[in-house]
DNA sequence: GCGACTTATACAGTTGCCGTATCAGTTCGA
DNA sequence: TCGAACTGATACGGCAACTGTATAAGTCGC
């Protein structure tokens, strides 16, 4: 059975008449009642109750017509879908992402990309950088939102952010009242400082900016997250670089206050799995590049 | 788009190996080949990622090989339900009934049609003799079971089930005592009646009966249904001749004893519209008909 | 680097679908 | 009652599309 027989038996079942079926199908009658009748003989059942003169459905056509319907309809859907797939409007998309990005950045990119995708199921993994690449390289998730580098050949990134880094102090503290802070008035405050790990950049570019300055920053404590140590801050622990975008993170008793200095970039970036041809991961990042390039701009 | 293409499909992508596939299709490979690749550009997509050695599903192919299969299975299942509703199999079929059947014959005949016929969907209406004469002709009902004659050529009846009648006594009537009742010893009891109405021959048979017996029943009070009738006797208000298969009610309150005498035959009939050709509704006659064919060798 | 393997292409044969012509039966009006 | 108009079925020829055979082209493994 084809579904070009049940296109014709649906629509000889809506005229019952083989004239007026055949012409809304674009072709003769002879053929329709031949296609017909071989589908009837292929069932084993006598679809249309048939006089020479009148066409009625018999109860096993009427059954039969309801479930060509919902046939063709699928046939239709499955058309559709393959087409909006290949169009990666449609699927499942696994995202993991830093904390630290979860005030800025990724609301934005999932708003755009939950409007312009809808058909798209988004899986959302808050994870840190080594579990990250760990969960990219097992396909837990497609796409990471991370900081580069990512030194892995299986995995490809991209620098979609730059920030510079703004000094994070607990709101009571008398440096809140500059404008903009002068690097050397640090030299002698209690650091929250994020760790020396292999792969982790931002212990080097705050120590580096800070030596550079004049001073090694006696550290108080040590946090991997951002929004660890901007807690620890407004616990008046101390104070921290971090970068300008964890001011979004709405958190009360800390105050964000910009270096006079210029601080090296705090840069974010998009990886994935560098064999991975999906047209939904191919979506994300466009989306992604675009709403970055907006932030950018927005923030210059 | 044609099956034969979804068919296609979906073996190649459960073998990834179009010789195989071709194999299991019972065709070789070079149409097979060009089958998939008419069917890609029909869609307009890539079902397939094809080097010259492997074959493997594209993201869209893995969306389009869900909704392929779901169309092979409907249009299987299209076939499967309209042979199922030629054999009457399926569908819907509503019941008319009087409510005096509602105790013996209907109970085993839904029984046996449900369990032969799972897949018809019942429809159950407690209908008097008028109100299913009438939901006959209009279609409400596509059967009826009811007390004979049906005054209607669109109609057709069979008699299915004959029984003697008997008496119905308050169950501290002193007749109670006896094992079978003469007709006589009635003569002086107020009798619970029913009505003379056009087309219910049940007044017509009691009182035939009684007059027979020598005497005309002194009417307590008239009810046009078996199991009102019952009810008003069981409230001592008089006594009445009921069909046999009224002791199904197990009403409390009244005894049912049999007449000495040969009473006329209360009969329960069938009935449907002359011009249903219905498969389901055939099938319920015979059902109809072979239980009725049991409890009637049962009672005798 | 050669052989085996796998998919794509070329070409010819056949099937089967479609259109034209026509038949057969029914309905309706004169 | 008879014929004209209408409707569905059948006959037959043409053509498109599918299938199979033969073969090319590219890839993997030894």
């Amino acid at each position: 059975m084809e579904l070009r027989s049940l296109r014709y038996f649906v629509t000889l079942a809506e005229e019952l008449h083989f004239g007026r079926a055949a012409k809304r199908l674009s072709m003769t009658q002879p053929p329709l009642s031949q296609a017909i009748s071989g589908l009837e003989r292929e069932l084993g059942v006598r679809l249309f109750e048939r006089t020479r003169r009148r066409v009625a459905l018999t109860h096993a056509g009427a059954a039969f017509l309801e479930e060509a319907r919902a046939t063709l309809a699928r046939a239709a859907k499955a058309v559709e879908l393959a087409q909006r797939a290949e169009r990666g409007e449609v699927g499942r998309l696994a995202i993991g992402y830093l904390a630290a990005t979860a005030y800025s950045l990724l609301p934005l990119v999932l708003r755009d990309f939950s409007h312009g995708f809808p058909g798209v199921r988004l899986e959302l993994r808050e994870l840190t950088l080594p579990q990250q690449l760990e969960a990219l390289r097992r396909g837990d998730v497609e796409v990471g939102l991370l900081r580069p580098p990512v030194p892995d050949a299986e995995l490809e990134f991209e620098t979609i952010l730059e920030e510079p880094f703004v000094v994070a102090l607990p709101a009571s503290h008398p440096l809140a009242a500059l404008k903009r802070v002068p690097a050397q008035r640090l030299a002698s405050e209690p650091f929250v400082i994020f760790p020396r790990q292999p792969g982790l950049v931002y212990h080097d570019l705050v120590m580096g900016f800070c030596l550079k300055n004049g001073f090694t920053p006696r550290v108080a404590q040590e946090a991997n997250q951002t929004h660890t140590v901007v807690g620890i801050v407004s616990a008046g622990i101390g104070v921290a670089l971090v970068p300008a975008s964890a001011q979004k993170m709405g958190l009360a008793g800390v105050a964000f206050r910009p270096l006079r200095e210029a601080t090296p970039a705090s840069r974010t970036a998009v990886a994935w799995r560098r064999l991975d041809s999906s047209p939904v991961v191919k979506a994300f990042l466009d989306v992604t590049r675009r709403v970055a390039k907006q932030v950018n701009s927005a923030a210059s």
